[in-house]
DNA sequence: TTGACATACTCAACAATTTGAGTATACCTT
DNA sequence: AAGGTATACTCAAATTGTTGAGTATGTCAA
C-alpha cells in the first residue's frame, strides 16, 4: 500500500485537495509513481477512515466545493513506521523487452520500428525532465524539500537516458546482426 | 494482458510445463517480467480455453504428472497481432523514491542506510547478470534466439548499473548537503 | 453559441496481482 | 527418522489498478 505513503509524503509538505494531489502526481511524482484521480480519491477515503488524514470542506465561488486534506499525527507516525521498513526493488514488467524476446519468431522489422518509436518517447520525457532540472538549477537557494525532490528527478533523467542508450544499442545491433 | 504474451514468447522456443515456464521466468525473463507460479498456472488455463496453447499430460515415475504446454497456430497469430501494437513505457512505482521525497520530514539518516542496502542489492543483481553475459560471450556462434535474449539481458545490466550510479550520486549529495 | 478545457468529486464494474493454504511424491542430508 | 528442498499443480480471498459513466460550474476561443 505504498500509494497511501506517497500521498502522505506529498501532504507532509502542504495540505491539498484530492484534485491537487492528482496534479502534483502528474507534475512531479510521475517519474516514479503514477496514480489516477480515481485511485487517489479512493485512497484518501481509506486513509481518512484510518485517521491518517483529515479534511476540511472549502466552499468556492464559481467552482465546486473542495476537500482540503491534511496529514494527522497518526499519519505522520505511519509514514515514519513505513519509512524504516526495507524496500525491495520494484518488479519490472516491460512489454518492449518481451517483444525483443519474441522478435525472432515474429518480425525483426516491426521491432526496429517499435524501438524507434520508443526512443522518441523517452527522448521527449528526457527533454521535459531537463527543463525541470534547469528550473531547479536556476534557484539561488533551493529549500530542503526542493533539493530532495531534485534527487528524484535525477533518477527520472537517468532512467530516460538509459532507455535511449539501450534503444540505440539494440538498433545498432540489428543493423549488424546477420540473419540466420 | 501481456503476461500471456510473455508466455507465448517463451513457448515459441520450446514446449514446457507450467513449472518449467515459471523457472524460465526466474532465470532469464525476470529482469523485465516477473510472475509467480500461481499467475502462470492460471494464465495457462485461460490461454488454453482461448485456444492459444494446448497441453499433453506426461506421466512421470517418482514425480507428479506434468502438463507440457505448446503454442498453437492461433497462439502464434495472437502473438503476431500483439507484436505490432505500440507499447507504452511501463508506469513505474518506486518506494525508494517516495522515501527520498519524504526524507526531509522523517529521517535522512534512515534514508542513507536504505540507499546503501539498495545499492548492495543492485550490485548483487549486476554481478549475476555479468556472469550471464560472460556465459553468452563465451559461445562461439550463438543462435538467433540467444542473440535476442542477450539484448534483453543488456537492458537488465544497464538498469542495475544505473541504479547503483544513482545511489552513489545521492549518497554523495547527502554527504555534502548542509542541513537547513 | 457551441465546444473544448479546467475544476472537483462520486460510484460501479471489471481486470490483474498478491498472498497463503492445500495436495502429493521423492530425494538427500543430518 | 526427521527436516529441508525440489517437483508439480489447484483453489480462494483480499487488495490493487483500470475503465468509464455521472454530476456540476466556469472560462475562453472559434
Amino acid at each position: 500500500m505504498a500509494l497511501s505513503h506517497t500521498i502522505l509524503a506529498v501532504l507532509s509538505r502542504e495540505s491539498l485537495s484530492g484534485y491537487d494531489i492528482s496534479k502534483r502526481f502528474e507534475e512531479s511524482v510521475s517519474c516514479y509513481w503514477q496514480a489516477s484521480q480515481q485511485q487517489i480519491y479512493r485512497e484518501l477515503g481509506k486513509m481518512e477512515s484510518q485517521g491518517w488524514v483529515t479534511h476540511e470542506t472549502v466552499l468556492q465561488a464559481g467552482k465546486p466545493d473542495k476537500k482540503i486534506y491534511s496529514i494527522t499525527d497518526v499519519g505522520h507516525g505511519e509514514l515514519a513506521r513505513w519509512f524504516v521498513e526495507p524496500t525491495e526493488p520494484t518488479p519490472i514488467r516491460e512489454d518492449l523487452l518481451v517483444k525483443v524476446l519474441a522478435a525472432p519468431f515474429v518480425s525483426i522489422d516491426s521491432l526496429r520500428q517499435e524501438l524507434q518509436r520508443r526512443r522518441q518517447l523517452h527522448l521527449e520525457k528526457l527533454i521535459d525532465y531537463q527543463a525541470m532540472a534547469a528550473a531547479y538549477q536556476a534557484m539561488p537557494h533551493p529549500p530542503k524539500t526542493e533539493r530532495f525532490r531534485y534527487l528524484t528527478l535525477r533518477r527520472g533523467l537517468r532512467y530516460e537516458q538509459d532507455w535511449i542508450d539501450w534503444c540505440d544499442e539494440v538498433l545498432d545491433f540489428l543493423k549488424q546482426d546477420s540473419p540466420e
